[in-house]
DNA sequence: CAATTTTATGCAATCGCTTGCAATGGCTAT
DNA sequence: ATAGCCATTGCAAGCGATTGCATAAAATTG
């Protein structure tokens, strides 16, 4: 591997001026910048990493921590670790995958953070490195999210303009932000348009999500639109539906939330509120490079920074 | 942040003896080693990765290279991911996310590659790094993989058993060896069998199948089994055929492949060849590891190391 | 044209840690 | 008792890059 040093002796120059013409290039003669650069390319020189780590303390490396008691595999972390690399390989940052029990092995220069629950916030606080958080959080800390009360309200004000008379809200039964925003959004919407409903609590699985609906099937008239808080919840329920001879979407409707590829394969494929993860993904990637560069603004101002990315209501088969 | 010096002065040593109360722990004396180690945590002290990176040329991170062509949010890669990400934190290793544009962004001590293609193959004979492949290649590298060839001629042999009389395999439009030996499985089992069958390949989304299904219709009578290469077109037959009117399972059998949890929301519970990927991404990395510490293996006898894993049929509702 | 600023380049120190070799002391072996 | 051997520990060098300061050359100024 070649290193500084080879190609300053190759170019007859100090290293000193072969790493400026990489770091400062406007410090450097024009001419003799671009025979180093050419020396470089043809040594295959590339800088070592660690190097420059100790001694910039930077190691343009951001950790994503997806915590282990959500479910990694959700094809929604797909998409969001999909926007995040994207927008940080641009930035010639590279992405590590960490967990609760590894976020030990290896440094970086910030944290993206998505899945944690209220009681992590010690393991939060001790983090030394800035922090962006996916999905609003009670700490104050800085996050990327999305309406989730709109959302909500948005869909079931189009379930209801579609003439279904019953709406139910299929939620998940944890109570985080996302989730209470959700659920206080179609209740305040049912509430102030006068209009029958229920919320249904449940774990966040399809399979949970047909049981339920079959059990309780005869609560369920027809012109029942299913607002769910998820695709998952809505595939589910959807699969009871029709199991049980309901119409979708004549006499019941079904409304998912996510906008994962799942809406694509339901028997009838889902309206759903879309979320632009990759493009979520992408903001609070952008974010937490803004805060490593300027750490003094983080500091200095502390408020909170809240990236607000709108849902959209993808309208397909699943509703009339 | 504490640094081996802090700790040596606090403890009256060298940095050495505290280097060594870390690495070679045997050659200090136990008493002075557990004091060390007790000041290393007073101090929460952690040593500098890229201090260790630069002076031991390791840096204790791999990289996944998924190429971007592939769709990297199918649930497939992130079961995958989940599965090396473990095995590496066991082993005190990070894991850090790359695509082909990516991939000069920071080093690595080795590479899990997946998604190549054949005409990769000289970007993959530049690496400088020890490689596993995850699925196999035609280079000789070493890799990790389920038998395709079996595992199709086992579900085959399945759908022929229980009685269903036409076959159709709906592959995917590659020319990868995966997909290769899963249409050979599948016409020799049918060949040496005498059973008519068809094959089909389309591009591997669900809607894709579905069309297709329903267009030609016809072709497929009663007693039909479809062998899909994928959970996603299966769940496209299955809609097809239901929409069709089809009986499933009674007239018309569905097989999907990859066991991802896509198969749980499928209108009638899918049957499929279940890929056990989590157990195959920590052979992977346990593989990538093995040869890192072991440079010698590799070269010496350079045979090309291959880890099969069998898939298991997952027997349930759309199949009789 | 001498004085001063600007532009280009080099030197030395340093980031935190590990490797190779030397030094110390106690203990065994003849 | 003297040589020899472990077991422990320390010293110094160096991994490959960057920062601050110094220096030389070139450009600006009155």
């Amino acid at each position: 591997m070649a290193t500084l040093n080879d190609v300053a002796k190759r170019t007859n120059v100090s290293k000193m001026t072969v790493s400026r013409a990489i770091n400062h290039p406007d410090q450097v003669r024009p001419e003799l910048r671009d025979a180093i650069l050419q020396v470089m390319t043809e040594l295959n020189y590339h800088p070592n990493a660690a190097a420059r780590a100790l001694v910039g303390r930077r190691t343009r490396v951001i950790k994503l921590t997806i915590f282990e008691d959500m479910d990694i595999t959700e094809p929604y972390y797909m998409m969001l670790l999909a926007g995040i690399a994207n927008e940080l390989n641009q930035h010639q940052y590279a992405l590590q995958i960490a967990t609760r029990n590894s976020y030990e092995v290896g440094e970086c220069d910030g944290y993206i953070l998505t899945g944690i629950r209220d009681s992590d916030a010690g393991w939060v606080a001790r983090l030394d490195q800035p922090v962006v958080f996916f999905g609003r959080n009670r700490q104050g800390y800085d996050y990327v999210d999305t309406d989730n009360f709109q959302a909500i309200q948005t869909s079931t004000a189009y379930a209801a303009q579609a003439g279904y008379t019953y709406l139910v809200f299929v939620g998940i039964a944890v109570a985080e932000p996302f989730e209470l925003d959700r659920e206080q959004g179609f209740q305040e919407y049912v509430t102030s348009h006068q209009i029958s409903a229920q919320i249904i609590r449940l774990t966040n699985h399809s399979h949970s999500a047909t049981a339920y609906i079959k059990k309780h099937w005869a609560e369920f008239p027809p012109n029942t639109a299913f607002i769910c808080a998820s695709d998952r919840l809505a595939i589910g329920v959807e699969t009871a539906i029709i199991d049980q001879g309901g119409q979708v979407p004549s006499d019941y409707g079904v409304i998912g939330f996510d906008g994962v590829f799942l809406n694509q394969i339901a028997a009838k494929r889902l309206t759903t509120m879309k979320q632009p993860l990759e493009e979520m993904g992408r903001a609070a990637a952008r974010l937490l490079l803004t805060k490593i560069a300027h750490p003094e603004m983080s500091q200095a101002s502390h408020n909170q920074e809240k990236i607000i990315i709108n849902s959209r209501l993808s309208v397909a088969e699943s509703t009339r």
